[in-house]
RNA sequence: CGCGGAGUGGAGCAGUUCGGUAGCUCGUCGGGCUCAUAACCCGAAGGUCGCAGGUUCAAAUCCUGCCUCCGCAACCA
């Protein structure tokens, strides 16, 4: 029985459960950050939102970097779920669940599902037979193999089989391929192709699902020689943190199918060929969107190598201030393809929109007020022609943000945003305000102009929220806006802000930084 | 011929679906303004749109061939 709270129409977006073999770093901020914004922005929509994240804990890489720790597999991923975690707050990040795949409801929900599907007639035991490295105990796929040599320790490798448990794939094949290629599921488009071309055309194999040779799983329910394999392991967290095959929550009807899962390029094929065969196989509706992002690297290379801390999150968002970060990453991350982040064009981006242009509006405005009228606007305002150019941009805006938000494409949303930013600033130099202050006749115009400004702070900053929640609400604060001023339903409409509003200029919202300097400094920290 | 993406003024990108004056941001230079975080506004310089052919009155945009870079190819966000 859905109560009047659960009537709102519910949005259901994911992050990838993160595997925590090492600590995280800009990268998974990216995923978790973009995510961050779009759930924040449909709260701000009034949006019944479900937020998830988590992290994959099993499997062998674990279970190997946990003995070079010398701490059990638990020991190990419990101090890096807590690092994940400890991001995530520092981030600003409002996820509603963290799921992790080792919390006992999940590992009982896996074997449930497990056992269901193989009661379907799904699921079968087989052999997987591939190229094994006796020393290494691991099984390479021939594009692993480094020169036909095992890519870990180099030595030769043998053909070898295990007894393993296999789902079928055939049975899903074609609503597989009509789901990419007759829906808009898969984002953006290109990855189509890429699925199409390497997996689905050359025919589907059956899956893996299970391994003996290693123990830190989930056993199959059934067989504990073998663990399930990270398949069923990871992917189902989607469906088994809203109460799916468990007693832990109740949420599965008011959320599934998911909204928008957000996921990295790396694994697009897991989610959109094999998430969707094991739904189909456990009878269940299909997730609406998949959003796969590039990569961000550096200087052309990949993440990972001799970065050192200087992209290290922390140091960034002290440094910088979290929101500025956030804005930067979302602000330049293109739709699709790879984004080569530098430190000059991070700072750049930070000073010339949030310093310059964002932050210097409010300044400047908040200031004239103060000067001009004492801090509140008198009521008495004329409008003139000049000012519906502005006027017509800032009532638009939403609309434009809303459907971005949704396709999504964040950065073009901040760029829109950003357009009537820069609008205003010329708006000021059209009207020059420090010229009407000089006729005591023309105090209604300059109370109109001033007026109209602190209007476009107000809506531009309630779009902006969601991707700058710490300092959006304090810029509002110096304007004067409050309550129902910065609801969603008035952040479409002009002239929603109290006519003799007073203002509260405050201190700098977005200091600006010496780029020379910083860039000095943070390679000083790098070595 | 494994698959896919990309090559556009100094840098980063848009434009290519349905051909028709090459656009944006940053940077540079010049000017304006003074309310503001030396910020803001205006203007200018700067590109044979990877190369070579072809179609067309007209191609960054369509066709053919080639070069270069990058990613993917059973789990790096």
């Amino acid at each position: 029985m859905k109560n009047m709270k659960n009537m709102k129409k519910t949005f259901y977006i994911t992050t990838p459960i993160y595997y925590p073999s090492g600590n995280p770093h800009i990268g998974h901020c990216y995923t978790t950050v973009a995510c961050d914004a779009i759930a924040r922005y449909k709260r701000f929509q009034g949006y019944d939102v479900m937020f998830s994240t988590g992290t994959d804990e099993h499997g062998m890489k674990i279970e190997e970097n946990a003995e070079k720790a010398g701490q059990t597999p638990k020991e190990f991923v419990d101090g890096i779920a807590d690092k994940f975690k400890a991001l995530w707050e520092f981030m600003n990040i409002s996820y509603d669940r963290f799921i992790r795949t080792t919390d006992d409801y999940h590992k009982q929900a896996v074997q449930n599902i497990f056992k269901t599907i193989y009661d379907k007639g799904y699921i079968y035991k087989g052999e997987y037979s591939g190229k094994y490295c006796v020393p290494d105990e691991s099984f390479w796929t021939p594009s692993q193999l480094i020169d036909g040599k095992c890519p870990e320790c180099g030595r030769e490798v043998t053909d070898a089989k295990e007894e393993a448990y296999f789902m079928k794939m055939q049975p899903f094949a074609a609503r597989i391929e009509k789901l990419l290629t007759e829906t808009d599921y898969l984002q953006p488009q290109a990855r189509v192709n890429e699925m199409l071309n390497n997996f689905i055309r050359p025919g589907l194999e059956d899956l893996c699902v299970s391994r003996t040779t290693f123990k830190w799983g989930v056993p199959v329910p059934f067989d504990d020689t073998h663990v399930v394999y990270v398949w069923l392991d990871a992917l189902t967290n989607y469906i088994t943190l809203l109460g799916y095959a468990n007693g832990q929550y109740n949420n599965f009807e008011q959320y599934w199918p998911c909204d928008l899962h957000m996921t990295a390029k790396e694994i697009v094929r897991f989610h959109s060929i094999i998430w969707p065969a094991i739904l189909m196989a456990c009878d269940l509706p299909l997730p609406k969107k998949l959003y796969s992002h590039g990569w961000i690297n550096f200087g052309g290379k990949k993440m990972g190598k001799s970065t050192g801390n200087v992209i290290d999150p922390f140091i960034l968002g002290k440094r910088y201030g979290v929101d500025s970060i956030r804005y930067q990453i979302l602000r330049d991350m293109p739709f699709s393809g790879d984004f080569d982040y530098t430190n000059e064009s991070m700072l750049s981006r930070i000073n010339s929109d949030l310093a310059n242009d964002f932050g210097n509006l409010v300044s400047r405005t908040t200031a004239m007020v103060e000067k001009y009228f004492g801090s509140t606007l008198p009521a008495a305002k004329i409008h003139e022609e000049v000012d519906n150019e502005l006027i017509d941009m800032a009532s638009g805006l939403s609309k434009k943000v809303d459907a971005l938000i949704d396709e999504p494409q964040l950065g073009a949303a901040l760029a829109e945003i950003f357009k009537v930013v820069s609008r205003a600033n010329k708006y000021i130099d059209e009207t020059c305000p420090w010229i009407l202050a000089k006729d005591e006749s023309k105090k209604a115009r300059l109370a109109a102009v001033l007026y109209n400004l602190l209007e476009v702070i107000r809506i531009t900053s309630c779009l902006l929220c969601p991707f700058m929640p710490e300092t959006m609400p304090i810029a509002q604060k110096q304007i004067g806006a409050s309550g129902d001023e910065l609801s969603y339903q008035n952040v479409g409409i002009w002239g929603k802000l109290r006519p003799d509003v007073t203002v509260e200029k405050g201190d700098i919202l977005f200091p600006r930084f010496d780029v020379e300097k910083e860039i000095e400094q943070l390679t000083a920290v790098d070595n």
